[in-house]
DNA sequence: AGCACGCCGACT
DNA sequence: GTCGGCGTGCTC
């Protein structure tokens, strides 16, 4: 007899994995997707391990294989498994990441009538359930929308007992289907189409256009690319068919997400000696890799050194070994530009992966990954994911963004990370490309663990062009000599220079809304969200208050919700008041505005982009987003509002996040026709951060972080760990993440651990979410991660490794 | 997630 | 007494 060790998709199966007899006949490997009965449920599962004897004495049989049959390939496994260790999360969502989209599904519950009579005495709610249960099954979803969903179950349980009715659970069938489109295929030769043509045009012209049409075409035509050129052609088409000159047929067509049409493939330029010369390096990674020891490149390149052309004679280097690629940028806004290179250079063999296609594309693109007609993926985190069971290589854009960490629902990785335990376990090389890297990728490649690329030339707009120059203001001057002006004078003067010039201007602030905290003045209270107690925004345009965690709504408060007091001040600086004040200074300007509020719905933001792009305004205002690695020829000028507003963060990637930041966005001035400036400001001006951003000078930023991190112990010197308990009750809440505490520093004295200590527990950051308090306690130290798998904590509590910031 | 079990306070 | 809310533990 054979066992198999399965995660179950279930919430409760946790990290582990469950026993389960494989039945005589079943035919079931490591990675196959399978059913198994859980509790008085069929359920999902992966099979972990297929062994002759089972981890757990009392097993039941695998109910069977899912059909299609999916089986996850080795390497996949293990990086799941690796996943789950890693970040503490639930086996069955970390294994989960490289199932087909759509595959995940919940069971529900169905209730039947039986033929017993009812002899038995019924409350009303049992007697009217009773009355409304069809001859066939019903979903108890549909009578707990009917009769309340507290009621329904007691109910339901008292008829099951008195064995009225019967239960039974279902997977919810799969919501995917092939798309099918209706194809027009001529019956005759293209030749005796034609001639057939030629002699419809004056009676039936609608006719003859078919069928030239179809003659041109190799004899097929889909009927929805006809209707569109000619209109409603359905009686033509018909009577076409009575004649038996054609046929119409049903065929399956894998739907597209609109890719940019590829353009004529532009020259590929020759690349410089630094380029050519990672370029040899990371092509030479590529053939020595080989599973359990498989390189890792680190490309330093400035903004427009020419990383992307390193990327794309890596990927060309991979396919001519037959070998797939996935190339990451951190948000789905950025696939857009990248996928326009690769599909220019490599047209029909790009596929895009992410969480904005509909199902059915997302579906469609995964399986012709999977099948291997396509073989480069494109995508933000979950295109890491993809099937490519031929991976070669892995390219990460912008490696330092912190977008490439899993937020909210487990597991909470990030894709560096499992990027490289995926490129180990399939020989693959990882290039890692940034102008700004993560302090721990480059203290990693310094001390020889990553190999490190450096491209110090910027060659856009051509060769040697310097990076721009940046002028650092002191806002606290401004504010001695009287100027109160949102706007240094140096800031003023330069847009003023480079609005008569004809450039374009880029505002970088990165606090969207209007006001950005309204406090009263007689108690000093901050008006909070009643959801989350994060303080709110005021915004303008909406004229509301709006909580810029949970995004809901609230009206303006005439009064001081603690003391009543109407003196309630409406104070600090947002992107909208920004516009404002940019509009009441440069009248004559035509302004844009980019911001989560700006670009909402589908394609907003490349509306607002396109349109700055295309010279329909002169000065762009926005927040993180204008940031990010956007080509805008036009801009001459870019202006920092406020260097410090993410320094006093508390987070203890403030600087480097700062530092980031002002590099990415001075790299935005000059990528065209215009020398390009950068104006500053800043409260804190010899912040070692904001110093070394103005100096262009990564070196320096990077020593200074580094000393303050081993300082105190933050990594790359500890790791670190943030665990969040929830509850109703606040004070349930922090007794647990006391409980929490004592518990772990008992097991540290036992086993007597000494690089471990505590932060907390404190309110969460977001100290309340869905109506729960949240407190958390942060784990500081060396191995924090295997300290914690052995410590046995309860399930159910939120654990979050390596975590973004620290609150 | 669901369900059973066991523990306490608020009532018929 | 006992009904029911709520915390706890279990599902191979």
């Amino acid at each position: 007899m054979l066992y198999a060790e399965v995660s179950v998709n279930a919430p409760a199966a946790g990290r582990s994995a469950f026993s389960y007899q494989i039945p005589a006949g079943m035919n079931v490997r490591p990675g196959q997707a399978v059913l198994v009965p859980f509790g008085q449920k069929i359920l999902q599962g992966i099979v972990i391990e297929v062994a002759e004897q089972p981890r757990f004495a009392e097993t039941r049989p695998l109910d069977g294989l899912i059909q299609p049959p999916i089986c996850l390939t080795p390497q996949q496994l293990a990086a799941g498994l690796f996943i789950s260790r890693h970040y503490l999360a639930p086996l069955f969502a970390s294994l989960a990441l490289w199932l087909p989209p759509g595959f995940e599904r919940q069971a529900a519950a169905e209730i039947c009538r039986t033929s017993q009579p009812a002899d038995v005495a019924l409350t009303p709610l049992e007697s009217a359930i009773m009355a409304v249960l069809p001859d066939t099954c019903i979903g108890q979803k549909a009578l707990e929308q009917q009769f309340g969903a507290a009621k329904t179950g007691p109910a339901l349980r008292h008829l099951l007992e008195q064995g009225l009715i019967d239960r039974s659970y279902h997977l919810a069938p799969t919501r995917i289907k092939p798309r099918l489109e209706r194809v027009i295929i001529l019956n005759i030769s293209a030749d005796a189409a034609a001639d057939t043509a030629a002699g419809l045009t004056i009676r039936a012209p609608r006719q003859a256009d078919i069928l030239f049409r179809l003659a041109n075409s190799r004899g097929r035509l889909p009927l929805s690319e006809l209707r569109r050129e000619l209109g409603d052609i359905t009686s033509s088409v018909n009577t076409l068919k009575n004649k038996r000159l054609l046929n119409v047929i049903e065929e399956e067509a894998p739907r597209v997400p609109c890719l940019p049409a590829a353009m004529e493939l532009p020259l590929t330029p020759a690349l410089t000696a630094a380029q050519q010369s990672a370029l040899t390096a990371v092509n030479q990674g590529l053939g020595t890799a080989v599973p359990g020891r498989a390189p890792v490149f680190l490309l330093h390149g400035v903004t427009g050194s020419g990383k992307t052309e390193v990327y794309l004679h890596a990927t060309a280097h991979a396919l001519q070994q037959g070998r797939q690629v996935i190339i990451l940028v951190p948000e789905i806004a950025l696939t857009h530009q990248i996928v326009e290179r690769f599909t220019a250079r490599f047209p029909g063999r790009v596929a895009v992966l992410h969480s904005r296609l509909s199902l059915g594309e997302r579906f469609d693109q995964w399986r012709a990954i999977a099948e291997g007609g396509l073989d480069i993926v494109i995508g933000p985190r979950s295109a890491l994911f993809a099937p490519a069971a031929r991976l070669g290589l892995i390219v990460m854009d912008e490696e330092h963004e912190w977008a490439y960490k899993q937020q909210d629902t487990p597991p909470l990785y990030h894709t560096r990370t499992v990027a490289r335990r995926l490129a180990q376990e399939y020989g693959a090389a990882l290039l890692l490309g940034s102008a700004t890297p993560d302090v721990e990728s480059y203290h990693l490649a310094v001390t020889g663990r990553y190999q490190l690329l450096e491209l110090p030339d910027r060659l856009t707009p051509h060769v040697n062009t310097p990076l721009p120059p940046v002028t650092l203001v002191d806002l606290r001057q401004e504010l001695k000599s009287g100027n109160l002006s949102i706007f240094s004078r140096r800031l003023k003067t330069e847009m003023t220079a480079a609005l008569r010039n004809g450039e374009q201007i880029i505002l970088f602030y990165n606090r969207r809304g209007g006001a950005t905290f309204i406090q009263c003045r007689d108690c000093g209270e901050v008006i909070k969200c009643h959801n989350c107690r994060l303080p709110l925004g005021y915004h303008p345009v909406e004229n509301r208050l709006v909580c810029h965690h949970c995004n809901a709504g609230y009206r303006l408060p005439e009064t001081c919700p603690v003391c009543r007091s109407r003196r309630i001040k409406y104070l600090g600086l947002g992107t909208q008041k920004l516009e404002e004040e940019t509009r009441r200074e440069f009248p004559e300007s035509r302004i844009l505005r980019w911001d989560s509020d700006a670009a909402r719905g589908k394609d907003a933001g490349y509306r607002i982009f396109d349109e700055f792009r295309s010279g329909k305004a002169d000065i762009l205002i926005g927040t993180q987003v204008v940031a990010r690695g956007l080509d805008l020829p036009g801009v001459g000028l870019v202006g920092v509002i406020n260097a410090d507003t993410a320094l006093n963060l508390p987070d203890f990637r403030a600087g480097e996040r700062t530092f980031q930041l002002l590099a990415q966005v001075a790299g935005r001035a000059g990528r065209g026709e215009f020398a390009g400036r950068v104006v500053v400001q800043s409260y804190q001006p010899e912040h070692y951060a904001v110093a070394a951003a103005v100096g262009h000078n990564y070196a320096e930023f990077y020593q200074k972080e580094l000393d303050y991190r081993r300082m105190l112990g933050y990594p790359p010197f500890g790791e670190l760990a943030v665990i969040t308990t929830r509850h109703v009750r606040e004070a349930e809440s922090l007794r647990q993440a006391q409980n929490i505490k004592q518990k772990l520093t008992g097991q540290l004295d036992a086993r007597g651990l000494t690089g471990i200590s505590f932060i907390g527990p404190a309110p969460a950051f977001v100290p309340r979410r869905r109506g729960c308090y949240r407190f958390q306690l942060i784990v500081k130290g060396a191995e924090v991660t295997d300290f914690l798998n052995r410590a046995g904590l309860p399930a159910g509590l939120s654990i979050d490794v390596d975590p973004l910031g620290l609150s």
